[in-house]
RNA sequence: GGGAGCAUAGCUCAGCUGGGAGAGCAUCUGCCUUACAAGCAGAGGGUCACAGGUUCGAGCCCUGUUGUUCCCACCA
């Protein structure tokens, strides 16, 4: 039954109930339907610890988009949604919420019992996210929603690492990692922020064993110098090399070490000279075992001196950094300490300085990874939309190290390796060991770290549809993925894991296409974030403009993978779009007598109009879509929304629908209802709530469900039946007298009270004579005349020209001629060049021969109607000066 | 040091494979024309950063310059 709407939409009253509506009659479940194809998306789970932020909202605006237009085109589209454990993320929270609350660290607690805290806040926390989600309308499947590190996620954890550990790509080694003192956990490369911070060059020099002199080095880092064993010149260094061989006494520690020759200095640079500080650096560490020199930890876990600092001992880093300055300084070493800009590493969760030091870690070897997973994307397995962030994606494969996975947590994915206490032997087992595959020992202590939180989103795209069950129904149906959407800046920490992960487990890519978008910033144009305090809420956008109107906000005028700023504003003219189509349904419905909708056969030249409109808008939204073109879509379906079927279409009908002529009476309902209910959708996707509102209340032709919803419905196609291009362009012709002769009167302050008797003169009178009751209505004429000869007397009347017509108005009291000659040489002038440019371009014989032959004959075409403008105003002015 | 993006109306941005310079907001004018003032009808406003090149034709393709943003990189 068909209901009164009110005069204002209101999309808090709606949003909700459809959506409650929609998961009562299980609309987001999916299927592994064989008789459809299949599409699925799996959602970046958002971090347990998370709030629904602007990101998420794009994030998940985006792929509902694609899932909903994908659903209605006839696909069985699953979109898979979940959560992620963000090892540090939550441990973090817990932890404050336990310090806060009972004044405990979780050491206090113990492994077992702080675990169980976390999965208690889990529990009760995690699940905020995705109730924001459903506010935005997401239509995910929720009952096939999974978590990182729920029993399958874990299965197919453990089954990965374990066989990347028998084929030898999962290794346990002391490396140079990134340390964070605070996290007090290993990093990986790309969770390691760099940031150009303002420091010092501190020349520093080093006397030499046998008394000749000093060698003279720079850091920017003296407080490693207590693991300094050795020094570096480079061989070539003529003014340096004859120290080869040497050694050096290390001021205050008052060590000897070496001098080496390695091609990793540059000459020239600083002094030429580097310490080397194999613990705490890299490319020491390398040069180190290139000349055997010593590891000397000198920095503990925490970022203080440890015990191998002599008096340091104890000190925290930068303290120790300025008494170590002092002390060169009053010890007569520092030479020099010149202001120097370096990048530090930071971490990415808390920002303070990340500490390289050599530490045992396990590690992803990555080459033979990234082989496979530079192929895929270099032969189009798999592809990014945009196309440009395929370089920043093998840019990074070709160059990337080995993965640092563990992490000295304790939530997360525990590391499945056991040491044995006898042997040393290490058992990496996919069910838990008793005793040493080696040595048969019952003494099995099992590693404690668990792994990065990404190891186990790098699986997501399987592991969420049953592997390492291959059998899994929802796998072999929906696997590979079609789409994976996200923002750039988590192609290397996720993108990139995923496609290696998923060639190296399923020997099959995970998706075939990464839409990838950007930002959504602040109206300055700042990152929108927690310290700044200038996020915006889309839970409180949503509530205050509606969740349309956001999402239509977020995805409208924007083209993929760029960056957006966010305005308020834009959300009150999308709400007051949603509001247009909401008033555009009422006036239609209260002019509403059919209770099922049925294309007429007879059809006004109006009607054909829009549907011919229509139909070109089915096409090119749907090739929008296709390519990933989502904003030009949303923006197409808007213009025709407002212009052609609000602004015009709706106009056009008024008479029709308040006539005495039954039957065009009928055919314009239907033609309305026909229309609205295309472009609702096609507006569904970008729009889920207000379309299906709207819906609910419209009558249908025959073929849709009964008592059915949009969001199940068939995505309009392109119908050859609907195509009227003479309609169309007689209409235009039409609409277009009508906007000149609405300009002209508005220039000259005619108010539309005041009617005009109207003379259109033109070559193609049929066109004017359908059209002329339109024309008088909306362009304020109370008598019009159609004839394809011009009126012997012009004097006093106003010449409206249109392309097509010569519109005459006996309004001259109301004009002034000074004016209107004036008016009329400037637009002489203006097509006067316009003509001399076409006629530059018909001249051009080189034009004329190599332009294809329809640009030359629009251009011929083009002339032609310029002529006769030029032809219409010179006798308009004419009649002005008569 | 390498790579990428951006530079179009006062503001924020669209503009797909080269042929019409556009939208929203803002500004100005006139309308409460009963679907909508969250609206309607009009108007003004742009050397498409700059300089070359390719082409019959360039906002779009190529080269360079400038400005700007971002990503990556082990020069102490």
């Amino acid at each position: 039954m068909r209901k009164e709407l009110p005069k204002v939409y209101e999309p808090k009253d709606v949003e909700s109930r459809i959506y409650n509506a929609w998961m009562e009659n299980d609309c987001f479940k999916a299927d592994p339907d064989p008789k459809k194809k299949p599409f699925s998306i799996v959602m970046p789970p958002p971090n347990v610890t998370g709030q629904l932020h602007m990101g998420h909202a794009m994030d998940a605006t985006l792929q509902d988009i694609l899932t909903r237009y994908k659903r209605m085109q006839g696909f069985s589209a699953l979109w898979l949604p979940g959560t992620d454990h963000a090892g540090i993320a939550t441990q973090i929270k817990v932890e404050e919420e336990l310090r806060k609350n009972e004044g405990l660290t979780r050491h206090d607690l113990g492994r077992e019992k702080f675990l169980e805290r976390v999965w208690q806040w889990k529990e009760k926390y995690g699940n905020r996210i995705v109730e924001q989600q459903k506010k935005m309308g997401a239509s995910c499947d929720w009952s096939r929603s999974r978590f990182t590190m729920d029993e399958g996620c874990s299965a197919a954890v453990r089954e990965t690492f374990c066989d990347l550990y028998d084929k030898g790509l999962i290794y346990k080694g002391s490396r140079i990692i990134n340390w964070c003192p605070h996290c007090l956990t290993a990093l990986s490369d790309a969770e390691v922020e760099y940031v150009d911070k303002p420091g010092h060059l501190w020349h520093i020099q080093y006397p030499l064993t046998d008394g000749s002199g000093y060698i003279t080095v720079a850091t920017t880092r003296p407080e490693t110098m207590m693991g300094d064993t050795g020094i570096a010149v480079n061989p070539e260094d003529e003014n340096l090399n004859h120290l080869i061989g040497k050694t050096a006494i290390l001021p205050i520690m008052n060590r000897e070490i070496p001098i080496v020759g390695d091609s990793y200095c540059e000459i020239g640079f600083g002094t030429g000279a580097v310490k080397m500080t194999p613990a705490h650096d890299l490319n020491d560490f390398e040069v180190g075992l290139r000349h055997n020199l010593e590891v000397l930890r000198v920095i503990a876990d925490d970022g203080t001196i440890n015990e191998n600092g002599g008096k340091y001992n104890g000190m925290d880093r930068y303290e120790c950094r300025k008494a170590i300055v002092k002390d060169l300084e009053e010890g007569g070493y520092l030479v020099k300490s010149e202001p120097y800009s370096h990048n530090v590493g930071t971490c990415y969760r808390c920002h303070n300085d990340v500490e390289p030091l050599i530490s045992a870690q396990w590690f992803v070897k990555m080459e033979p990874l990234a082989k496979e997973a530079i192929r895929v994307v270099n032969d189009g397995t798999i592809k990014f939309v945009p196309e440009r962030f395929t370089k920043t994606y093998i840019n990074w494969m070709e160059n990337v190290h080995d993965w640092c996975i563990s992490r000295q947590l304790w939530w997360g994915h525990q590391i499945p390796a056991w040491n044995c206490d006898d042997c040393g032997h290490i058992n990496v087992k996919r069910e838990d060991p008793t005793v040493c595959e080696k040595c048969g020992s019952t003494h099995l202590t099992r590693e404690e770290d668990v792994l990065d939180t990404w190891f186990s989103s790098a699986l997501w795209p399987f592991s969420t549809m049953g592997w390492p069950n291959m059998e899994a129904e929802d796998l072999n149906y929906w696997y590979p993925t079609s789409v994976m959407v996200t923002g750039y800046d988590i192609i290397f920490f996720w993108v990139a894991r995923m496609i290696f992960s998923g060639m190296e487990q399923m020997k099959k890519e995970p998706f075939h296409t990464v839409f990838i978008h950007g930002l959504v910033r602040d109206d300055k144009g700042r990152k929108m974030s927690k310290s700044l305090g200038n996020g915006i809420d889309p839970l409180e956008m949503a509530e205050q403009y509606g969740a349309d109107a956001l999402r239509f906000n977020l995805i409208t005028g924007n083209s993929p993978g760029n960056d957006m700023r966010f305005y308020v504003e834009k959300c009150e003219a999308m709400r007051n779009f949603a509001n247009k189509i909401w008033n555009a349904t009422r006036f239609v419905m209260m002019n509403l007598t059919i209770d099922e909708v049925k294309l007429p056969e007879k059809l006004e030249l109006e009607d054909k109009w829009l549907l011919s409109k229509y139909n070109d808008l089915v096409r090119e939204v749907t090739d929008n879509m296709d390519s990933y073109e989502l904003g030009v879509a949303s923006a197409k379906v808007y213009d025709f929304i407002w212009d052609t079927y609000c602004d015009w279409y709706i106009e056009l009908t008024k008479t029709r629908l308040n006539g005495d002529n039954a039957e065009a009476k009928l055919a314009a309902e239907n033609v309305l209802v026909y229309v609205l209910s295309g472009i609702l959708k096609l507006l569904h996707p970008f729009m889920p709530f207000i379309t299906e509102e709207i819906w609910q209340a419209l009558p249908h032709t025959a073929d849709a469900k009964p008592d059915g919803f949009i969001m199940q419905e068939a995505w309009p196609e392109y119908d050859e039946k609907l195509c009227f291009k003479a309609e169309e362009e007689a209409m235009e012709a039409v609409k277009d007298a009508i906007s000149a002769v609405r300009a002209r009167r508005s220039e000259m302050n005619v108010p539309p009270s005041k009617k005009a008797q109207m003379i259109i003169v033109t070559e193609t009178p049929d066109i004017y004579e359908q059209g002329k009751h339109f024309i008088a209505r909306m362009a304020f004429a109370n008598d019009v005349t159609v004839t394809d000869k011009a009126p012997a007397d012009l004097s006093g009347m106003v010449t409206v020209v249109t392309h097509g017509s010569n519109v005459y108005m006996p309004l001259a009291e109301l004009v002034d001629f000074e004016k209107e000659l004036a008016r009329i040489a400037k637009e002489k002038a203006n097509v006067e060049k316009q003509l001399n440019m076409i006629a530059g371009k018909l001249s051009n014989e080189s034009f004329v021969a190599k332009a294809p032959e329809q640009v030359v004959a629009a251009e011929r075409e083009k002339e032609k109607k310029l002529r006769e403008l030029l032809a219409k105003l010179d006798e308009s002015a004419a009649a002005m000066k008569a």
